[in-house]
DNA sequence: TAGGCCATCTGGTCCT
DNA sequence: AGGACCAGATGGCCTA
């Protein structure tokens, strides 16, 4: 049986490759074609992602063979294996002889590590929309994941505050400015983080 | 260099 | 049974 290589790149680079058994699992090969058909489309979403880099994972460098060798569960190497590791070319057959070791597992597992792929990504295409949704400095860089998420809950408490309040954005947060924030020192929104960033926001 | 952030893998659990 | 979800572990990159 031939091994087959799954190349993720557009540019036909190595750098998103994964070893697979063509003819031993068809619906697996077309979870894989999904998964690239969805990788495609969202290096399209994200301002973030194309961002001086081809790849969809601008910080990423690992290969999924070097990921199968590195990762913390994977098996043990076999002995003697190890010398030949230093050579790429070594490394990719190497992990595919360890494929082939236990075919079924380990092509339930790499299926299943695509789809974890696949829900981190549109997890972070979630992250980025909501990133657009909250007020940014213009010269900040990319707020975090928490960052993000605690920002959008001092940003909706504000709103909803400014809702409750019955009055125009601009001049309920003027007023909060002015006042420094005195009247509402207990705020849920009135936090460091969001407070600064008020004077950015467009409110016409 | 330490710490923060992130992507990825992995195994367990829950759900359909 | 298979997929979704989750949390822990790991290693890479970046910055102060």
């Amino acid at each position: 049986m031939e091994d087959v290589l799954f190349d993720l790149d557009q540019d036909g680079t190595t750098d998103y490759a994964f070893w697979g058994q063509m003819d031993q699992n068809i619906q697996f090969q077309s979870q894989l074609d999904n998964f690239l058909l969805d990788y495609n489309t969202a290096g399209q979403l994200s301002p973030w992602s194309n961002l001086g880099s081809q790849s969809m994972f601008p910080d990423a460098q690992l290969t999924f063979t070097d990921l199968d060798l590195q990762s913390p569960g994977a098996d043990a190497c076999a002995d003697g294996e190890s010398s030949s590791m230093d050579d790429p070319l070594e490394v990719t057959k190497h992990s595919a002889r360890r494929l082939s070791a236990n075919p079924p597992y380990k092509v339930q597992r790499h299926a299943a590590n695509i789809r974890e792929r696949k829900r981190m990504l549109s997890i972070n295409s979630a992250f980025e929309e909501l990133r657009c949704h909250v007020p940014t400095f213009p010269y900040e860089k990319r707020l975090s994941k928490i960052d993000t998420l605690r920002l959008a809950i001092a940003y909706i408490a504000l709103l909803r505050e400014i809702l409750m309040s019955g009055c125009d954005p601009k001049s309920y947060v003027d007023d909060c400015m002015k006042s420094g924030y005195k009247n509402h020192t207990n705020a849920i929104w009135n936090t460091s983080d969001l407070t600064a960033r008020l004077s950015w926001i467009k409110w016409d």
